[in-house]
RNA sequence: GCGAGAGUGGCGAAAUUGGCAGACGCGCCAGACUUAGGAUCUGGUGUCUUCGGACGUGGGGGUUCAAGUCCCCCCUCUCGCACCA
């Protein structure tokens, strides 16, 4: 029997779409000929484009958006939905060194290949704006982004990036002269230079950001990371951490992504704190010179910076400022050399050689045991003038805060740890409330002195103990008072910190976008230290040639070795070498949103206009891995642009969907006698029901029930054979354990969507993909799952087509309608069906719930099968409701029901309650909260006649024996009616 | 430990505001057609049952005429973060 045939029928359409420019949007939404104008931008997070190609998680969002998409075009939406590619990376870059290679070519490859695939999906993009990060001319406005960063300082008055021309120079800067002026703007540009340490990967031949290092090692390779001090671009991301915090209650985004943001932020309330560093003049000397630097804070206040006479630490505790029994320097700490005497000197340098050797996975994982080394010096608590001593810790980060802590061991968790292991004092100064259970990590710390009885931490809220004058106030209001109090005494002042660092934005690889930046040289070719920017009219800086790019396992980038003529720049009559890092991948995908608003343009990155008529992006979907990285850098970007005014939009994406991750097929697993496992991977199907079965009679088990099967390993000392047959000895616990997995070449269980269009088309790939669950969840595949909606696509086409005559020819003049498709009005039911189906689909559509969408077309399917007149008027709109989801059927359907023109923008079928609405309502009665019958009424029964239908029901009769219920209860709310009655 | 999310048939999953739990699909069972095929069509399929019905949404309480849905306690799983003072 000929058959819908997928093979010939997508392809082409695909090519009519193609030659018609059919899914071309207009420069702008008003330029729209069809349509209410009104624009909808949406947007898939662009793919690395990989050697390996698409694997089935790309075609998941992309058919989600897809189908949005063509379903608000129907609905006269001018819709942009562009495609583009993140083709900068690493893999290219190592593909390229190991096949001795250029990796533009590569990538090129690459990219032919996505969009080759791309296409075989049917997805209805604008492909007249694609675009890579690679491009040259995409690349010359990252460039150009970048150098608006380098142009900008941001205004801690306003919360503002603004232009470094308007950066207010302090008169004290400005004597000292122009080479000063210089350095104080540079270091506020939010583009600037850094000496600090940074994350170097040697075997990746580049730092890396912090974010780019898990657990010590690289993301990409698992590699060791190492800290060393280099010179480095870096963004000042940390200026806009509250900005980028408080927008996230604007933007309608998942509440774990933005909970994700909100932690990697990470904003914390508390105080910072001077505590006095009385040197080594003895303990009188210190007592005296504390009070005149009393005196003398109460008259200047806090000071912007620490003086040599003070230690700063940051506090979200300033309430427990009493139970402060010593301090703690990350060992990293500036002031450890100055404050460490003499006689601790040895074991102090030991423990910071030791430190600064660990890397950070070491750091990571001893971090269970605390150590420390005392430096003999000590501070003076500014509140209560006691003198506690001061050690260095690895448990301090120099990167958080001002890299010094007050420890208070009664009150934190760390602090009691270290305090218990190295003796020091724990004075509580917080009682915890009356009828107070202490957690298990309070209880799990204690002293093992004898006599000792209450527990030494509390990590709690409660009233003030031990705290001199605060004696009894709440912690609640303790921390604000405190804060004040010690302001007003030049001692402290509240004070927000963040753990979000500054953006480490430069790396040591080839494949990347050049820095638009010139070092200047002097006379004899070495560098003055003074940078500049590459005059805009002389972007872009394109990649040189380079034969070899290897990275060499030192920090000196590969475009090091570039070509002198490239290298070396003459400008108003200085010489300057460039920049020879390059930018990180996120770099190009901080934007590529921007660029698809008007691809071509070479004056600017987007023109204002059009930037102003489709901006924000509406939907943006893509994987939950960028739910960080990715999302915060580009709305860094963003943000700066829009603080410079090239922007409309604070934020770029207002709505965000992450689609769930899809697994391999399921793999089960057959346990016996409770740990025995019996089954291995294999092939042979298995069905639990037949397990049990045969648990009772002893019988060898063969099948499990699922997509991918395993047979019975028999083995052991648990089975033995009788006869021919393997069974076990003793049946008494068979456990099937369905478990599915990542993706994985490894697993060998990768999914290759190419087989899948060839196998099935692409239809029901899409099909599939948005059938199997929620958009938002984890899924496994499974391969009867797709032939199931293979066979709903070929149900749709034989209600239709006639399957007999010619169908499945290619050739829609050729095509056979099925005698039951007539030209005739619809009856009652039937435009009840059709009418019930656009109201689901419709709204299913919208909300994105593609699963019971395409649950309702399969109904409708079911319902006309057997219809023996199936009239046009229903087939037409079911056909568009269709289109969206499976695109090439539904054209080819479209066309065979003698249309002439593509379906994409035919008017979204018109939903009508009035026809949707059942003439008959089916009403369960209960009896005590018990279903005891359903009534079938007409819709439009009143209360009152419900009520005597319901008493006068035999069933509701018999249940009730004659009693009179006490209540009543006839529900009406919408279509959904009940009665309940309640009987004593 | 902290944060976010989730637990419903043999499996993937449905279930506006509390209102007939299990739509739709897979798998399975039976049948029809048949130049046996991984095609198509029809019927059945939560569990138990003495065939009246009873039970059933991770477990235990509660509110209600009525709870997958609301409240309290607990368990399990997934993902993320993790010495951030």
């Amino acid at each position: 029997m000929p058959l819908y045939n997928p093979a010939t029928v997508e392809p082409k359409w695909q090519r009519f779409w193609e030659e018609n420019a059919t899914f071309q949007t207009p420069r702008l939404p008003s330029d729209s000929a069809a349509g209410s104008g009104e624009k909808l931008y949406v947007l898939d997070m662009f793919p690395y484009p990989s050697g390996e190609g698409l694997h089935v998680g790309h075609p998941e969002g992309y058919t989600a958006t897809d189908i949005f998409c063509r379903h608000w075009r129907m609905r006269g939406k001018t819709v942009l939905h562009p495609m583009g590619f993140d083709s900068f990376g690493l893999p290219a870059e190592e593909y390229a060194i190991k096949n001795n290679e250029q990796p533009r070519g590569f990538t090129e490859k690459n990219i032919a290949t996505f969009v080759r695939q791309l296409k075989s999906l049917g997805f209805s993009y604008d492909w007249s704006r694609q675009l890579a990060t690679t491009d040259v001319e995409y690349f010359r406005w990252t460039q150009w982004i970048f150098l608006v960063l380098f142009d900008t300082w941001f205004d801690e008055q306003t919360q503002k990036g603004r232009p470094i021309a308007e950066l207010p120079i302090p008169d004290d800067v400005q004597k000292q002269g122009e080479a000063v002026v210089e350095a104080y703007r540079d270091e506020r540009r939010l583009a600037f230079q850094s000496h600090a340490p940074v994350n170097w990967c040697p075997d990746l031949g580049t730092v890396l950001a912090n974010e780019e290092v898990i657990d010590g090692k690289s993301e990409r390779g698992g590699y060791p990371v190492q800290r060393i001090p280099l010179r480095q671009w870096m963004l000042k991301i940390t200026a806009y951490a509250d900005r980028l915090e408080k927008d996230l209650e604007t933007v309608d985004w998942p509440e774990s992504v933005k909970a994700l943001q909100r932690n990697w932020i990470g904003k914390s309330i508390g105080a910072e704190v001077d505590f006095f560093l009385p040197g080594d003049g003895g303990p009188d000397a210190g007592t005296k010179a504390f009070e005149n630097w009393k005196q003398a804070r109460k008259k200047s206040g806090f000071p912007r910076k620490a003086g040599d006479d003070t230690l700063r630490v940051y506090t979200t505790r300033p309430d427990t400022l009493f139970g402060a029994t010593y301090m703690v320097l990350a060992p990293e700490h500036p002031l450890v050399d100055r404050l460490t005497t003499t006689e601790h000197r040895g074991a102090v340098e030991d423990y910071q050689r030791k430190a600064g050797g660990k890397s950070d996975l070491e750091r990571t994982e001893l971090a269970k045991e605390k150590t420390g080394v005392y430096t003999g010096a000590c501070a003076i608590n500014p509140l209560n003038g006691q003198r506690i001593p001061i050690w260095i810790a690895d448990y301090v980060l120099i990167s958080y805060g001002s890299g010094a802590i007050m420890a208070v061991p009664a009150h934190d968790e760390r602090d009691c740890e270290f305090a218990l292991k190295y003796d020091l004092p724990i004075v509580p100064v917080v009682q915890p409330p009356a009828g107070y259970e202490p957690s298990e990590a309070e209880k799990a710390l204690s002293h093992d002195k004898a006599g000792a009885t209450a527990l030494p931490y509390f990590g709690g809220e409660g009233a003030a103990i031990n705290s001199g004058p605060y004696d009894g106030t709440p912690t609640k209001e303790f921390k604000p008072r405190v804060a004040q109090d010690l302001e007003a005494a030049g001692l402290g002042r509240a004070a927000t910190n963040y753990k979000l660092r500054d953006w480490l934005f430069s790396r040591q690889r080839f494949w990347g976008e050049p820095f638009p930046i010139l070092h200047e040289l002097d006379a004899k070719g070495e560098p003055t230290g003074r940078v500049r920017a590459v005059p805009v009219d002389q972007l872009p800086v394109d990649l040189p040639h380079l034969d070899d790019f290897k990275p060499h396992g030192r920090p000196e980038p590969p475009l090091g070795k570039s070509p002198e003529e490239w290298l070396y720049v003459t400008l108003d009559g200085k010489r300057y070498r460039r920049e020879t890092n390059t930018m990180p991948q996120w770099a190009g995908s901080c934007w590529y949103y921007l660029r698809f608003l008007d691809p071509k343009n070479d004056q600017a990155f987007v023109d204002p206009e059009i930037e102003k008529a489709w901006m924000p992006v509406d939907l943006y979907i893509g994987g939950a891995e960028h739910a960080v990285l990715h999302l915060l850098y580009a709305r860094f970007w963003h943000k700066v642009l829009f603080d410079r005014g090239y922007l409309s939009t604070p934020e770029p994406f207002r709505r965000l969907i992450n689609q769930g991750m899809i697994l391999g097929e399921m793999e089960f697993t057959l346990y016996a006698l409770g740990s025995a496992k019996l089954a291995e991977p294999g092939t042979m199907p298995i069905d639990v029901k037949r397990v049990e079965k045969n648990v009772e009679t002893g019988q060898f088990v063969d099948s499990i029930s699922g997509a991918r099967a395993y047979p019975i390993m028999l083995g052991g000392d648990d089975v033995e054979k009788r006869g021919d047959a393997w069974v076990w000895k003793a049946m008494t616990d068979i456990r099937v354990d369905a478990r599915s997995y990542k993706m994985s070449k490894s697993r060998g269980n990768v999914i290759n969507p190419d087989t899948i269009i060839r196998d099935y088309g692409a239809d029901s790939l899409r099909l599939y993909e948005m059938f199997m669950g929620p958009l938002e969840a984890t899924k496994p595949w499974d391969m009867n799952g797709v032939s199931g909606v293979r066979k709903f696509l070929d149900r749709s086409w034989r209600l239709i087509i006639d399957a007999e005559a010619d169908g499945g020819n290619a050739d829609a003049e050729a095509m056979t309608l099925h005698p039951s498709v007539q030209d005739v009005e619809p009856t009652a039911d039937q435009l009840r069906i059709l009418h019930q189906t656009i109201g689901k689909v419709t709204a299913d559509t919208e909300t994105l719930s593609f699963n019971t969408a395409i649950a309702r077309m399969m109904e409708f399917v079911n319902y006309f099968t057997p219809e023996p007149v199936r009239p046009k008027a229903v087939l037409e709109p079911f056909v568009l409701l269709l289109s969206p989801y499976a695109p090439h059927l539904a054209e080819e359907l479209w066309a065979a029901l003698g249309h002439t023109k593509t379906l994409a923008y035919e008017p979204w079928p018109e939903f009508r309650a009035d026809l949707a609405a059942e003439s008959a309502v089916e009403i369960p009665v209960q009896i005590n909260g018990k279903t005891k019958t359903v009534l079938s009424l007409p819709t439009d029964a009143t209360k009152a006649q419900i009520e005597s239908a319901a008493r006068a029901d035999e069933r509701v009769l018999a249940a009730l024996a004659g009693k009179e219920p006490t209540k009543v209860i006839v529900v009406e709310k919408g279509a959904t009616k009940l009665v309940s009655f309640v009987v004593k």
